[in-house]
Parts: structure tokens; sequence; C-alpha cells
DNA sequence: AATGAATGAGGGTTCATTCAT
DNA sequence: TATGAATGAACCCTCATTCAT
């Protein structure tokens, strides 16, 4: 996978900025499987041709949306949770969760179709994302270690990094998901409850 | 007088058999993208028009496999938790969640490959598989509802069925996941502490 | 480059034929630049899907007809030269070279092409019917030996079978080639003379 | 008042050389079927706008490539032959068949790759080649006829060119051919028996 | 004179599906 | 019932060529 040009005028920029679009919304009306270069091409309005000159293959394409996505939900949390490492835990755990949550809304439907066509390609992507949210949870558990009802602190942040995602995921992707509120209140004190002991 | 299985001819069962198997066959050794009509025929040792005998299009093969692996694996959570409606919290948390991920083991290389490549069919039986257990924890909390720090038992149900599944299916799709057994007991005290407040 | 069906229904057997033909057609008229499967396949009359079940790429369909065609020309030059081992020089070389000419004839059009085409896939080939040639002449070569001005079996077949070979090429690939009877006559002289010294 | 070669800005040569010496390159190092006017143009540092200012399409680069190396070929041969109107036998024919064979050594991978790859574009220059050949041949016959066993000048002349081409070919082609100098002896014999008769 | 973005016909190939035997 | 030959839409991708800048 050579790299492709990378755009040098202003037309070529709004070429891949077309492309691009173009991918999250065939991925999103369409699917994973209804991805195919050609389509993708003819929706941005742009020739199959162009489409190959900024991307060196398929695969690239659907990276570049995962790349972009995740960036996104992945700043979006790193914001949140700034200058939160000497917050006390309620007031801690609370963001946290929150921020998890509203992470997910930056586009949703993009999400959902990411989550349920892409696995295959964005496993390790996805990895990513949550051995980022490991390192902040097993951060701010070690600081607060002598407060809490836990000792092995990575087994710890695995456990409630994949609880907290898997709950946000449920939401996410079930066609009747319970009200977010109550569930943030929940999934706090589900947390909150382990760490206290 | 119930229903018995329709006999058939034998042969006919045997075909159909061979085609799960090479379908599942193929989907761990080669994945999902590699998973062919003619390629399942040739693996099945059967000819494409008899596949098409049995299955009317390439998707209701898959769903075909994805039954009868979720069927495998709700059954065998079903037998681990009878008569657990009584046993004391501590028994039941713990008898659930090993339950949950003994379940995941009947065939972890077929449930990897659903998992990861065929989401985008399986989700409704994946839910499938959730709500089943939603009814049973559900079933418990109610009848333990005294014992409880919890009030609002869908939700709190809701909570702990995917936190649950989420700790297990990171435990299958992660390269390098933490052992099993303290992986168990964490999950165990995170669902413990929250139900005991 | 895996092995496809081998044909086992007469049908089959047809396709497989007109494929071939057309393969061949395609080549002689528009040259190996204009050979492209689907071409292929349209002129045979055949769907690009049948082709692909016989030939596993376009490759396979050149190196059929290449096989084909040198397998008939060799089988030319055998049965001229059978039976010529303990023939007099004269005789023998007339013959031979007579043979050579002859072999070329088979499809002279489609020899034609392939020569001019397709010697980057058939170099190795072609290299085999030189080779195939050099064997036959080194036997006779041998036989004879005190007879002839030569020491140096092996040069001396290789620099004949070349010489042979070539004016024979460019007698096929020139637009304006000398008669073939003079043509036979003097390269048969160039022979002897050498081989007598 | 000879045409003095056009002047015009020393970038437009500078850019034309670099064009065909990729052109060049490219041929030698990937072969015919990896040559695009995009991989010159780059290889060159060269914008393909530049590419198709000078060179109205593929093929004419190819051409050029060509024409210059067949230009260079004839002029060695010519060289080395200039002045042997009159030699004797023995030495014309040894002096013209090494300078044959060296001839193809101006550039011997561009000529293999030429050989190999652009035949269907090249045969008309190459017969070139061989016609110029051939004048030679044939001028240097009817000096000598006196002394030659032979009568007819013309196929005399056509057969000994091809002849000693096709060795000199089967030289360059084949993976494992004789050492050159034994094999330059062996074809003056060829030819010069054959001219004694 | 030079650049490089854009084009799109066309190429090789796959695979779900049909249907005559 | 079973076979496997046949189909062809669709896919990913390349490359000669044009033209606005």
């Amino acid at each position: 996978m050579e790299a492709r040009k990378q755009p040098k005028q202003a037309r070529s920029r709004a070429t891949v900025e077309a492309i691009l679009e173009a991918t999250a919304r065939v991925l999103v009306e369409d699917g994973y499987d209804a991805l195919s270069t050609n389509r993708v091409a003819k929706v941005a309005g742009v020739s199959i041709g162009s489409l190959y000159q900024y991307f060196p293959n398929k695969e690239s394409l659907v990276l570049a949306i995962v790349e972009q996505h995740t960036e996104e939900m992945m700043d979006m949390l790193r914001n949140a949770v700034t200058d939160l490492a000497h917050a006390p835990l309620d007031v801690a755990v609370r963001t946290y969760v929150r921020a998890i949550i509203e992470a997910h809304t930056v586009d949703p439907e993009l999400h959902r179709a990411l989550m349920m066509q892409v696995m295959h390609i964005g496993v390790e992507l996805i990895g990513g994302i949550n051995s980022t949210a490991r390192q902040i949870v097993e951060g701010y558990l070690t600081l607060h270690l002598d407060e809490l009802a836990i000792t092995d602190v990575k087994t710890a942040a695995y456990v409630l990094v994949h609880a907290v995602e898997a709950v946000n995921h449920a939401h996410i992707l079930e066609p009747d998901p319970p009200e977010t509120e109550p569930l943030i209140e929940e999934v706090s004190q589900l947390v909150l409850r382990y760490l206290k002991g």
C-alpha cells in the first residue's frame, strides 16, 4: 500500500474531502457491503481515477474514515478528562462515564456503521481507543490507590473500561436502549461501588 | 403427539450437515471474505446445485451457522443457571459470570470469526443472546430485590449483562488478554459490590 | 495459478475448444495487445465466467495456445526426422532443413503472432523447441563424427540449429522473403559445406 | 549551410534527455508491461504534462528509444566494416561476425528488453538493421564473386546475415549460452566454408 | 514551458445464482 | 435429487491522455 500523492492544490484538497465524505455517507446509508470504490467516486462526484490518485485502495478509504473518526472521539475524551486527575472519585467517575458516552455522539450513525460493518478492519484501531482509555484510568487509579478497594490496578482498569464501553456500545447498537441519564447514573454506581468496595 | 423431526432422506440430512460444517470451517480458517457459496460447496464435497437445494442464498448459510452456534451457547447458559434462583448472591453471581465465559468456549474460533466478520448479519441474534441473559438476570434481581441496593431492576440488569458481556468479548477478541481466573473474580466483585451497594 | 476444472461433459469441451480458437483468432487478427479476456470470451461466444472456469487467468490462455502450437510443430519435426539417423549427410541435412521450414507452416499466421507478440511469455517454450532440435542434431553429428569436419559437437549443433531457425524466422516475419525452394537449397549448402569442411 | 541542430531551450533538451533515459531504465528494470507514461515521467523527474509536450503518445516514446538504439548499433557496424571491401575473405568474415556481436554489446540489457518486449513495435526497425547488414554483405559478395562458391548473391547474403544474426540473438536471449570466442570462430567457419564451397 | 489534477474506458477477475441434463 | 456448466453484473484498479492553472 504505497502512499499516494498528497494534495497540493486547493482543488485536490476539495476532492479528497469529497471522497471522504462520500465514503462516510455510503457507509452510513448503505453499509459496508455496498461500499465500492466506484460507488464512492460516483457519490463524491469524482472520477474513479481521482479516487485512486489519493487512496491506493479500498481499504485505505475506510481506514482514513476510521482514523478521522477515532481521532475526533479521542480528542473529546481527552478534553473532558483534562485536570480530572485530582478530582474526587465521584466527580471523576461521573465525568468519565459521561465523556465516554458523549464521545460516541460525534457521529453516532457513522460510529454504528463502523462498529457493525468494519470490525475486521478496525479492531486494532478500536483496540487503540480502549488502550488509551485504559491508560487514563490506570493513571487515576494508581494516584488514588489508598482510597480504593482494589489492589490490581491493571485488571481493575481493564474491567472498568470494558464494562463502561460495553454498556455504551449496547446503547448505540441496540434498537431500543434505555434512557441516557439513568444509564449514566447506574453505570457510575457500578464503577463507584466497585472501587469503594 | 408432538411433532417428530421429519425423517426425510437420510442423505439430505447428511448433505445439509456437510454444508454447515464446511461453512463453519471456511469461516474459521479463511474468514468471511473468503466465504463463497462455490467454495463452501467444494469443501463440503457437494455440488453447488445441491447447496442451493437446501439454502436459498448465501446469507441463509451464515444465518444457519449463527443460529446453531447461539443455540448451543444459550443452552449452556440456561443449564448452568438452572436452580440458581434461590442461591445466595455470591454463588449466583460467580456462577453466572463463569457460565457466560464458559458459554463462549463452545467453539471460540467460530465465535471469534462470527463476531469479527459477521456482525452485520448477526447483530440481531447476538442481541437475542443478551436479551435472554437479561431476562434471567431480571428474574433473579426481582426475586432478591429486598437484599439489593438497586431500585430499577431493568436498568440494573441491562448494565450488568452488558458489562459482563463486554469484558468477555474483550477477553475473546483482544490479542493479549488478562488471565481468566483473576478476571472472573474481578468481574464478580464488580457485580457484587454494585448489587450490595 | 491453481488448476481449474477439467471439462467433463461434452458441452464444456466445446466451450474450451471455442475459447482456444477465439484466443488464436484474436491473437492473429488483432495482436497480443488487443487480447483481453473479455474480448476472447465475446469472440468465443461464451460468458467471461465460463472462460475463467477453465483458465485461471489470461496468461494461461496464451500458454495453452503456445503449448498446443509447439506440440504440433515438434510432432511434425520428430516425424520428419524419424529413421534419419543413418541417412547420408546430404539427405539428412536437406530433410532436416525442409522439416524445420515445414513445421512452421502448421499455422504460420498464429506462429507469426506468437513470435512477435508473445515472446515474453514464450521464450522458455521456444527455447524448448530449440533444445529439442539441438538434441536431434547433436545425436546425428555424434553418430557421424568421423565423416565430419567438426570437433565440438555441442557448439556445432548450437550454431547450426540457430542458423537454420533464424533464416526460417526471417522467412516468416519479413514482409518480402525469398522463394522457399532456393532458400532450402542454400541453407542446406550452408550446413553441408560447414560440416564437410 | 547545413542544418544546425535546433538550439531551442537548453532546458527542453535536458527534459527530453531525461525522459528518454527514464524510458530506457524502466524498460530494462521493469519490462515493457510496467512501462507507463506516468511512470516514465516520475522516473524522469518531470511532470506528465511535460512528457506530452515532447512525445505525442506512448508509442512515440518507445519508438524514440528503438531508433536511438538501432542508430548506435548501425553506426558501430558501419565503422567496423569500413575499408573492409577489399580485405581477404577470412579477415572480412571474421571482422564482420565480430562486429555484429559487438554491436549488440552497446547496451545489451536494453537490447534484450527491446527484443523481448517491444518486437511488435520494432520489427520494422529491426528489419532495418538487417537490411543495412544485407546491403553491406551483398556489396562484399558481389565484389568477390569470382573467388566464391556462390551464384545467387541476394539469397546468399540473406542466408548469411540471418544465420549470423540468429546465433547472436540466441547468444543474447538464452539463459546459458556458449562462450563468445569459440562461437565467433565457429560462426566464421560456417560462413567461410559456405562461401568457399 | 511546466505542472499535476482530473478523466473514464477498459482490463482482469470473482461469485451468487440459474437451469439443462 | 444431484450435478456442474453457464451466466453476467459488479468489483478493484490502471493508465493514456487532456487541460486548467
